[in-house]
DNA sequence: CCATCGATGATGTGATCACAAATTTGCCCG
DNA sequence: CGGGCAAATTTGTGATCACATCATCGATGG
């Protein structure tokens, strides 16, 4: 054990290293929906429009290829994962059976300060929405949730969820295109107040009707 | 839209890529539990392991750690995931979330000949236990969980699974020491039974169970 | 004898090149 | 004018190299 400090250990603030840079560009790409479902895409496309080699592009595709957020099919070209109605209906009983739970999860550990962050972001989401400003609206309401769900300090189940929203982020687009209502916030205002209250099972029930708010409007959509 | 024959793709029946067999192995020696929780790889060390160049093991590798399978400090070491008591309880929980689920989704799809084939895997099961041969028991074990969620065809659950169960591999070389009794295949077969029996409810149960007495027999070896 | 520092070897990263396979383009024939 | 075949381009893949950084170990000083 070289360790004389056992602190010593992660101190590095994150060296810039290209393929992780390129895989957050195209992971907020992904997540805010700006990837057309289907679209096609290439390393050398891809390397070009981040200003870098393909290598790193290879690295970071190669990485949402596994998470599900990019398609290989076997004649090895790369597109984003085209909607059928048995994806979405799959997508949507994976973020209910994992997203109510992580939910309850980060009630445990919540605090002052988290509930704060979680109106302060979700008051921004009220104003994305009167402003009309889809792209800011589908990161805050990222936000959001993955504030409330690395609140729980459960890394393997939040990186499942990672994986899910990945995988529904191209069909964003779809439900962004009309931002008329907002009870999608008064699931966020109910799942803040029972943060406040340590209600588990009203914590439970409104994320899991965010989830069913969010997922019918783009089902709406999907209908056609 | 170009394909006149829409039957037409898919049709190659997967050309031999370097990084997929590199995956493949690295895969099921991870599920299998042949890597000790922590030890640290090399991208040189496995490529030489496996008579590659780098290459391809590093996408491999990229992959793996997506997938929560292998673990990548800021300090640029690959490892394997070192086991802690909340990585644990936590690969339990998502076992506990999704399995029973995707397995009553499978259920919709039952067969003669998959009753068949699960049963088969697990007379096998049964004989590597036998003969005492842990690896064999590992992947029987693997066959006889994945087949059965397969069937569900669920793909985008079924990849989530996937990844839990990278995740809790290194682990099985714990449980797989001591094989003494055998109330794990028990468990497997009163799903068969279920399934039979088109008992939802009791495949659900049979599924949970089995995940129990396999974590629990895991969480033995843990707490020491 | 132990701690600290410096040198050496090893490791991940990124770029570039060659190649096989797939896609696209353009030409020719019916 | 339309359809199919072949040339040409594009694309992912794998190998190799240079380089910055990290781990390992030996030397030095206390």
């Amino acid at each position: 054990m070289p360790a004389s400090k056992s602190n010593k250990r992660d101190e590095i603030p994150d060296r810039k290293i290209a393929h992780e840079e390129t895989y957050k560009t195209l992971y907020y790409s992904i997540i805010t929906g700006h990837f057309e479902p289907g679209k096609v895409l290439t390393l050398r496309g891809l390397a070009e429009q981040l200003g870098c080699s393909p290598m790193p592009v290879r690295e970071s595709v190669r990485r949402l290829v596994a998470l599900g957020a990019l398609e290989m099919r076997n004649t090895r070209r790369i597109s984003v994962a085209p909607m059928t109605e048995e994806r979405f209906e799959e997508i949507w009983a994976a973020r209910v059976l994992l997203e109510p739970e992580i939910a309850a999860r980060a009630m445990v550990h919540s605090s002052k300060a988290l509930i704060g962050k979680l109106q302060r972001i979700d008051d921004e989401l009220a104003q994305a929405i009167e402003r009309g400003d889809p792209d800011k609206y589908s990161l805050k309401n990222w936000e959001f949730h993955f504030t409330l769900y690395r609140a729980s300090a459960c890394p393997i189940i939040l990186r499942l969820i990672e994986s899910v929203w990945l995988q529904f982020g191209p069909f964003m687009r779809l439900v962004t295109g009309r931002l008329g209502t907002s009870y999608v916030v008064d699931q966020h205002q109910k799942a803040i107040e029972a943060l406040k209250n340590k209600d588990e099972a009203a914590l439970r029930e409104a994320i899991r009707l965010d989830i069913q708010d969010g997922m019918e409007r783009i089902g709406m959509d999907f209908q056609n």
